[in-house]
RNA sequence: GGAGAGAUGGCCGAGUGGUCGAAGGCGCACGCCUGGAAAGUGUGUAUACUCCAAAAGGGUAUCGAGGGUUCGAAUCCCUCUCUCUCCGCCA
């Protein structure tokens, strides 16, 4: 959620990010009906307050006058105070009606693109901000994409998944869960190593915690919902991780906050089904390291930066091609005001997969969660980052179909130490 | 799941209807004292919203959360949540 003083303070800044996002002119009016409920709202508040401190004044004049013995006296006041509380639950009322209002519209405005952000509506238009200069892995003829060599080598079975819980649940076998776990280990060591706190969070959030991160209300929809308990799965370690901080005033010195979980993900995916999402392309619930930070404003951006070149060491140790992309407008998601998404390649099946996407929220995310830090005597929010290092369903995909030889699949020598073996057979 | 006890500021802990955002202590910050430190001593030390051009200084709300009684609630009543103890169950 935006800050309101950012648009009050910056509304053309505001204007122009939303334009970047693609928003009419009609739909940017949104701004002057926030800045109109929050002008309601205040004026509402301010009467209200001088009603109820002049309700406070007279109820300690009562007290006075009844231990002074003038009963007659202080009930003439008392019926002043009870139609003063007439008015105040009417001022109450409206103040309500005006900032919830004002908060229902502020929760419909994403945030504000970095002035990097390149213009464009769909993925076509993201910039290529790294490319891949190196030669693609050449394939001998017949080579096979993922699903079909999980099913030659045993690696995963969706069908056992389909058996046990429904589509969408990989089941993973022999030295295709060893490789699994090999990876989250990788990826965890190299987090510490980074510097990065390793947490093993819950993974069921109450609904402050969801609301917090931002995935309600928006994305409702994407998780799995346990009613009987109110508890939503986690659809990434970012929910879980990212509320330690929830309310918590940070202590400067204290920056950068740098966390590392592994955890399993869920998301119910609605709606995508096709031949895009075979195999591991997209599924239901996969493993997933995640780096989260906690940032002082002024540099946000250069730790952003650090990210970037942890998530592409990983990359470069695992031997896998690999670009990264730097989003639009209109491809960034709603909470982001700059994301870098990290894509391999899949060499069976001739296309690019997304496998990392780190991003800054600025305050977006820190306005909601309430992260701040004092900075002399004021309180400022915090910036909140995360990325994936890495997801780890596709990370499998490339690294079976780009390795694939008669002999089998051979691992980047990085693991070898982690599985215990170096092919696939 | 059953029975009981409890939830107060960064922490401990007083406070059972009036001037209580809340005694006292600890911690922390700054000053005095000291050759330096400890001890001692003085001052300060929550958050949100809001008034004021800003600062200074005001106002309102917040004593787990929400509702109620009352002129007035940390204090009384109701609902919920959480924590602890005992029993049950159990990786």
């Amino acid at each position: 959620m935006l800050e309101l003083s950012f648009l009050k303070n910056n509304k053309e800044r505001a204007i122009q990010g939303l334009k970047k996002r693609n928003f009419s002119d009609e739909a940017i009016q949104v701004i002057d009906h926030i800045l109109e409920a929050d002008e309601t709202r205040r004026s509402a508040q301010v009467e209200l307050d001088n009603n109820l401190a002049e309700s406070k004044r007279l109820a300690g004049e009562i007290g006075n006058l009844i231990k002074q013995g003038k009963a007659v006296e202080a009930d003439a006041i008392k019926s002043t105070v009870s139609s003063l509380k007439e008015q105040a639950k009417d001022l109450e009322s409206s103040m309500k009606v005006a900032s919830e209002r004002m908060e229902e519209l502020l929760l419909t405005v994403p945030n504000i693109p970095h002035e990097s952000v390149p213009n464009g509506k769909t993925p076509e238009d993201n910039e290529v901000f790294q490319a891949w200069e190196k030669p693609f892995p050449t394939l001998a003829p017949g080579a096979l994409p993922h699903w079909e060599l999980a099913k030659k080598h045993n690696i995963f079975d969706l069908d056992l998944g389909v058996k046990l819980t429904g589509a969408g649940f990989p089941v993973f076998r022999g030295k295709g869960a060893r490789l699994e776990r090999s990876l989250i280990n990788f990826f965890l060591d190299e987090a510490a190593r980074a510097g990065y706190e390793e947490v093993a969070p819950p993974l069921m959030v109450n609904s402050a915690s969801a609301r917090a991160t931002g995935q309600l209300p928006d994305k409702e929809g994407q998780m799995y919902y346990v009613e009987r308990d109110d508890l939503y799965l986690i659809p990434t370690a970012e929910v879980p991780v990212t509320n330690i901080y929830r309310d918590v005033i940070v202590d400067e010195k204290d920056f950068p906050i740098k966390m590392t979980g592994y955890t399993q993900c869920f998301r119910r995916e609605a709606g995508s089904y096709g031949a895009h999402v075979r195999g591991l392309n997209r599924v239901h619930q996969f493993d997933k390291v995640e780096i989260v930070q906690i940032a002082h404003p002024e540099s946000s951006y250069i730790q952003l930066e650090g990210m970037l070149r942890h998530v592409s060491g990983l990359l470069d140790k695992l031997e896998l091609p690999y670009r990264i992309l730097k989003l639009c407008g209109g491809d960034m998601g709603f909470t982001s005001a700059l994301t870098f998404d990290f894509e391999v390649w899949s060499a069976a099946q001739e296309r690019w997969l997304e496998v990392s996407s780190v991003s800054n929220f600025e305050t977006y995310q820190s306005n909601r969660l309430k992260v701040r830090f004092k900075d002399g005597n004021k309180i400022r929010l915090a910036h909140t980052l995360n990325g994936s290092a890495l997801a780890l369903a596709r990370i499998v995909a490339a690294l079976l179909e780009n390795n694939q030889t008669p002999e089998g699949i051979r691992l980047p020598k990085i693991l070898h130490s982690y599985t215990g073996f170096e092919l696939i057979d």
